[in-house]
DNA sequence: ATAGGGTTAG
């Protein structure tokens, strides 16, 4: 009767592992009762590991320490561990792994490699490392050489994690599929991706659903557009997957109208968009560059029409678009709608505030999202730089003491980057160099720069020198960080200087990005470059600038020769700054666009110290709203003021 | 038995 009653439990719980809830005090009794051996108490914490009931499998190890008849043996540990890793329980794990070296089962493969694994879930990448190199060379199999990678990716460290997969070729272990599932998403190379597919093929792997969707994604990265299409449409088993992660890619590579055009053609094939395509949607519609309001009202209709906006991602997707448009009270109004917020939420808002200049929003919503959830530093690097663009010195270092003080958030060098920011505009170059050479950790090229930016404002040759001298060798393909200390030599009347900066560019071939201006007129956008005289009526914008520039010189307005191509005369210098994109779109909105509409604009670089200032002029003397948008941040042009107020 | 898992907002 007793034995039956055991065994009635057993195989009940086996077949439905989730009743053990009710049924764990009567099993917990018979196991006892019955001196159930080692092998049952292996197979259902097995059981139950693998259906998710961590707490539960856990639960039976301690009922096996208490019982004298089982003693945990090789096989009672990886499940156990895996249970640990799943609730991200440390300490447990931890004294797993004590109680695992006292019973001299350290040497067991799938002991050690469920070690590895543990510990990287725990976020302990080191003890991971340490378990590795703690195995014998022999003993390391295709399992033990995934989970270390696996360990490696889930840490970011996607080049390690390619090393390691070399090694593990090298050491003649051959791959599986888990092996490509983790190794395939660290390539961002064209070349290595063929490799990769090649040593799919080579195992009989390429017929895999999941590793072809894999593939897919991993061409799309490596900026192989049309290659990943031809192979999206040679797929004959497309799922939800598969459309979602081809409409993703091409949101990610800016390409808005094929997102859409696959997006519609799902539908047609009667796969329907899941939230996860229509973030592809919106992603697209965000990236897009040449993207118009009227197109981010027409995605928001989408979202509406599939029922999916109470959705918080999609929601979050959605203030990050109307905040990108620079449309931030229609953002508020959707953000405050929403009925579930998360972290990434209140930071898109609070973000966006800080990107439009509006510090006291961005503080006064910090503030209320600190009682509800805990910032992360993201968080904070969202309140800081809204801060420093505001000119709210004082919040700014307020917020900067207590990240860690009241929240346990450790600084990172973007929040260095940040406080340099801020003292930086505030002229006060030398404490901000003390600053760095304070910091706790090594300050990176966005510390670096920030410093070198300050000096933009508050032109130092000292200070930009001192700056330069690290973000060259850091930083040393990024054009605009030569041209900017150029221009600091310039503006204080070293034009020899300036020069070799020039030539160092371009002896060390570093490209320079072309700027472009993108205006939206009448539901259109119309792209701008340098100069730009493609536009059917570029004789006409020409001859309106020209009267332009002379309606706001009259009103004060000084050219700004420092911004104009280097190797100019002084003259031509000088005329050479009215073919600035942004002034060319500008001057086309003003002839285009009905008198009550606002001038947006959009542009791919910073913008310029003379358009700025030609800018505030212009919405002086026309009285019009003007908003620019940058790779920064907005500008706000209302009566010959800026909202960044601080930009020279 | 042990590893891994395709898309996912700042």
């Amino acid at each position: 009767m007793a034995v039956e009653d055991l065994h009635g439990l057993i195989h009940f719980v086996l077949k439905s592992p989730t009743s053990l809830q009710t049924l764990f005090k009567p099993l917990q009794a018979a196991l006892l009762r019955h001196h159930a051996p080692t092998s049952l108490y292996n197979t259902l914490i097995q059981t139950l590991s693998s259906s998710n009931s961590h707490s539960l499998s856990l639960s039976l190890y301690s009922l096996m320490l208490t019982s004298s008849s089982s003693v945990p043996d090789a096989l009672t540990f990886p499940p156990l561990l895996k249970s640990c890793s799943r609730l991200r329980d440390l300490p447990l794990g931890r004294s797993l792994h004590c109680h695992l070296s006292s019973l001299a089962l350290r040497s067991d493969v799938s002991i050690s490699n469920s070690l590895i694994s543990f510990y990287s879930r725990c976020g302990l990448l080191a003890s991971s490392r340490q378990v590795f190199d703690g195995m014998p060379r022999h003993a390391r199999n295709v399992v033990t050489w995934t989970s270390l990678i696996g360990a490696y990716v889930r840490h970011g460290q996607l080049e390690s994690a390619l090393s390691l997969f070399r090694a593990m070729l090298d050491s003649g272990i051959r791959p599986n599929r888990p092996t490509f599932l983790s190794v395939i998403p660290c390539v961002s190379d064209a070349k290595l991706a063929d490799d990769l597919c090649r040593l799919i093929s080579d195992e009989g792997l390429d017929g895999d659903g999941y590793l072809r969707n894999a593939v897919v994604r991993m061409y799309m990265r490596c900026g192989k557009i049309d290659y990943a299409r031809k192979l999206f449409d040679s797929m004959e088993e497309k799922d939800l997957v598969t459309w979602s992660l081809m409409v993703d890619g091409y949101g990610r590579a800016d390409m808005y109208f094929e997102a859409l055009e696959l997006f519609r053609e799902m539908k047609v094939r009667g796969i329907f968009p899941d939230y996860v395509a229509l973030l592809g949607l919106i992603r697209a519609c965000v990236n897009s560059t040449m993207g118009s309001l009227a197109q981010a009202r027409f995605v928001h209709g989408i979202t509406v029409r599939s029922l999916l906006d109470r959705n918080v991602m999609v929601g979050t997707a959605l203030v990050d678009l109307y905040v990108k448009r620079g449309r931030l009270r229609t953002a508020r109004r959707l953000f405050d709608r929403m009925e579930e917020k998360s972290l990434v939420t209140w930071s898109t808002m609070i973000s966006g505030y800080g990107m439009h200049g509006f510090g006291k929003d961005a503080l006064d919503l910090f503030d209320r999202m600190k009682d509800l959830v805990r910032p992360d530093h993201i968080v904070f690097v969202a309140v800081l730089s809204a801060c420093s663009h505001a000119g709210l010195i004082d919040q700014g270092w307020r917020c900067f003491y207590s990240m860690e003080r009241d929240f346990g958030v450790v600084p990172r060098a973007e929040h260095y980057a940040c406080m340099i920011d801020l003292l930086g505009r505030a002229g006060k170059l030398t404490e901000a160099q003390e600053f760095i050479e304070r910091m706790p950790i090594p300050p990176d090229s966005s510390v670096w720069g920030s410093l070198l930016g300050a000096c933009r404002i508050h032109p130092d040759e000292k200070v930009a020198e001192f700056a330069a001298r690290s973000l060259f060798e850091m930083d040393s393909e990024n054009s605009g960080r030569y041209i900017l200390l150029s221009n600091v030599y310039t503006s204080l009347g070293k034009i020899k200087e300036a020069n070799r900066i020039r030539s160092l560019m371009k002896r060390r071939g570093v490209k320079k990005t072309a700027g472009y201006s993108v205006i939206e007129v009448k539901n259109k956008t119309y792209k701008f470059l340098v100069g730009d005289e493609t536009n059917p009526n570029s004789g006409l914008i020409y001859r309106e600038l020209e009267k332009l520039m002379d309606r706001i010189r009259e009103a004060g307005y000084v050219p700004n020769t420092n911004f104009a191509l280097h190797d100019l005369e002084e003259e031509t210098k000088e005329r050479s700054l009215y073919v600035h994109s942004e002034k060319l779109a500008i001057v086309f909105g003003l002839m285009y666009l009905g008198p009550d509409s606002e001038i947006r604009i959009h542009k791919n670089l910073r913008v310029c110290g003379d358009c700025h200032n030609a800018t505030k002029f212009i919405s002086e003397v026309t009285g019009r709203e003007i908003l620019v948008r940058d790779s920064h941040r907005f500008h706000h042009f209302s009566g010959g003021r800026c909202s960044c107020g601080d930009y020279w």
